[in-house]
DNA sequence: CGAGTTCTGGAGTGTCAACTCCAGAACTTG
DNA sequence: CAAGTTCTGGAGTTGACACTCCAGAACTCG
């Protein structure tokens, strides 16, 4: 990821070590925050000792942003089924309520784990705030690549931007996430998404879908 | 704000540097975060010193308390002149490109002070969550009466919720706003406020506005 | 097998953060 | 003005946190 590190030898042995560091950070750090997560706490739940921690990471900020990596792909990961099923109406929605069953799975708590990140490290951290829009950008794109295969079927209006479209439901999704977990519930985040997909239905050119 | 204090009486003087100590705390947090100020830092930028800020707050959470009241207090109120009049698609634009322009001069720096504090707080802190929460819901209602009138005067179709146009409509600015501090631009903040309006202008009855 | 590199345990260091204590100054009120 | 309360300065305490050091174990590779 195009990061500073200098690339050293990895063991597999030492690979492993460093991915366990990596996973259990990123737990954390979904959990407290990065300020709220110690460096002794990433080693208590890796189960590695200081030594080992600085030996695969140069400082808590190169770690953060091994953290910040995982995340993105973890968070895009898990909606892979449905991210690529977003060229119909039935698509949007199903992708939709996927989201808001796996909030309520997680007792509404957490937000989008790349918004939260964003909210505490983007103003003061430049190249954090550069990944995280990166993630956003794949994000955007996949979202994007169902809305245009749309367009180009001529299921949306001529006049339609499919890309502002995906950007719009992508922000309106951020938004939901966030008042989901100021909430405790996912009244807001329903009420955004039936909002945006009711707007891109509104754009169906009639007989379609 | 219905908080833990004994409320001890305060002289004048006293009531000044209780003030002075939120307002600069309010301005450091939303700077930096609540992690990222210490108590330290909030003396000095008051100009007070430690006995003084333990003299009004019992510790560093009923500070961080006031300052969330007082932060919903000035984001609500700074929104005043123009949160009065949205009951009408022209006040709505207007309130948006308002949000839109102020983001602009700050730098897309900072995101929503609400909901920033949200995504630091909510998960582990009730009290705190419910207080933004409460915020949030007088933001909405602000919105809400808006809508509510235009739906009264017939201009909206009478199938339309205008309570839940408007929770949708601050869900949404809440996603553009976290984007805007994450992209250090407005195009996904106005591609959301845009998709947001024109989807309520769908809903405006022909022939008024 | 043996030399060179990577990996790990454990103990330690310096800094900074939240919070405390107390005596005296300033203010309020009768 | 006097008694009582509120307010303030300054120095101190305690704990947590990021990070370091070094010697030895484990691993790789010819």
């Amino acid at each position: 990821m195009s990061s500073t590190e200098p690339a050293q030898r990895l063991t597999r042995k030492g690979q492993a070590t460093r991915d366990r560091i990596v996973a259990a950070a990123a737990r954390l750090v979904f959990e407290r925050g990065v300020a709220g997560t110690s460096t002794d706490d990433v080693q208590a739940a890796a189960g590695v000792s200081a030594s080992q921690l600085y030996h695969y990471f140069a400082d808590k900020r190169a770690l953060i942003r091994a953290v910040i990596a995982a995340t993105i792909d973890t968070v895009l990961g898990a909606q892979m089924p449905q991210l690529g099923r977003l060229d119909s109406l039935d698509g949007l929605r199903a992708w939709s309520e996927a989201i808001v069953d796996l909030k309520s799975q997680q007792d509404y708590q957490g937000g989008c784990p790349i918004g939260s990140l964003v909210s505490e490290l983007a103003d003061d951290w430049p190249e954090a705030r550069a990944d995280l829009a990166d993630g956003y950008a794949r994000w955007e794109a996949a979202i994007g690549e169902g809305l245009r295969a749309m367009h180009a079927r001529g299921e949306l209006a001529v006049g339609a931007d499919p890309d502002q479209l995906a950007l719009a439901t992508l922000t309106a999704l951020q938004g939901g996430l966030l008042l989901t977990q100021a909430r405790h519930d996912t009244v807001a985040l329903e009420a955004v998404m039936d909002a945006m997909l009711g707007h891109i239905a509104s754009l169906v050119t009639p007989g379609s879908g």
